[in-house]
DNA sequence: AAGTTTTAAGAGTATTTTATCTTAATTTAA
DNA sequence: TTAAATTAAGATAAAATACTCTTAAAACTT
């Protein structure tokens, strides 16, 4: 798999913040439910993102977290780079040490390309288009396709 | 990371094997040696792809493993789905099953260009050619660079 | 035929990832 | 000021991945 769990959690979870921007706080129990992911893991995933600087959070009733930036200004490759780290976009194919530093691998100029284009990808995308684009075409974020965009 | 360590393991070892075509049986013992991978784990990837039918094997003195084709005919796809399989390039960045058959979700136009990008970068490029140009330019297949092409 | 070399196969161990549980700290509201 | 709601943090557990060990089977050499 490209990310891991805890990194598509993380994406899920901030469409699903950026589909509620203005609306305050929005409680991780409540997430959870609607999109259908463990509690307690999704607590810990959000975690990294906050002290990451995207998110902010808020303890006590009405807390929750809530998106730092506007939604349009968070690419997805912020989100990805918090949670999986850029060693995806850094290192090998071959899974060798130091790329570009020391002599490199038959696989890297085909492979730079390819790992570019998943970075273009990732930093060409945001949190407000994606939601967007989720709720005009009705598609879905969670594995039964159960939730519904407000 | 994009491709498991089995994975990885399985393209070093092509790669090997492409570099001494005609050469005949290549004893694991020697590969795993060469390339430093575990023997014992090195045994199993390779006996993955010979169960796949990329490479045929041999028992006792002067045994080893070859490829059965050419190694210009063998594609870096052909290696990472029978290791890995082709999930990576049939499901979901958000990882929701049943991409394409059920309502897509939002990421899924620019996640499918991307992930072709791969598939066709994987698909377009054979063993022989990478040897090659190992061979060529100098370039490793080794953590510590220590391997030397024949 | 006996001994050696080599892959095959399955069991076992270690590490990492994923997920859960428990307790503490903070904040709101009655 | 007390109770309830909520995130924070750390310990624990389960599952997946990565790796190792042991024994068996096959094939070559003498
Ligand atoms: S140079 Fe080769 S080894 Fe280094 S990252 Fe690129 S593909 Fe991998
Ligand atoms: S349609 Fe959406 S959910 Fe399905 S594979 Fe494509 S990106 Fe993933």
């Amino acid at each position: 798999m490209l990310l891991s769990k805890a990194c598509v959690y993380g994406l899920r979870s901030s469409l699903f913040l950026a589909s509620h921007e203005g609306d305050g706080y929005i409680s991780i129990r409540e997430m959870s439910e609607k999109l259908d992911i463990s509690f307690h893991f999704l607590t810990k995933i959000l975690q990294q993102l906050t002290s990451a600087g995207l998110m902010e959070s808020h303890k006590g009733p009405k807390g929750g977290v809530r998106l730092t930036k506007s939604g349009s200004e968070v690419s997805l490759f912020e989100i990805v780079a918090a949670i999986d780290g850029t060693e995806l976009f850094t290192e090998c194919a071959l899974g060798l040490p130091g790329c570009g530093v020391k002599k490199p691998c038959p696989l890297h100029d085909k492979w730079a390309d390819t790992r570019d284009g998943i970075r273009l990808m990732l930093e060409g995308t945001n949190l407000v288009e994606l939601a967007k684009k989720g709720k005009k075409e009705n598609l879905r974020i969670t594995e039964d396709g159960g939730f519904e965009w407000i």
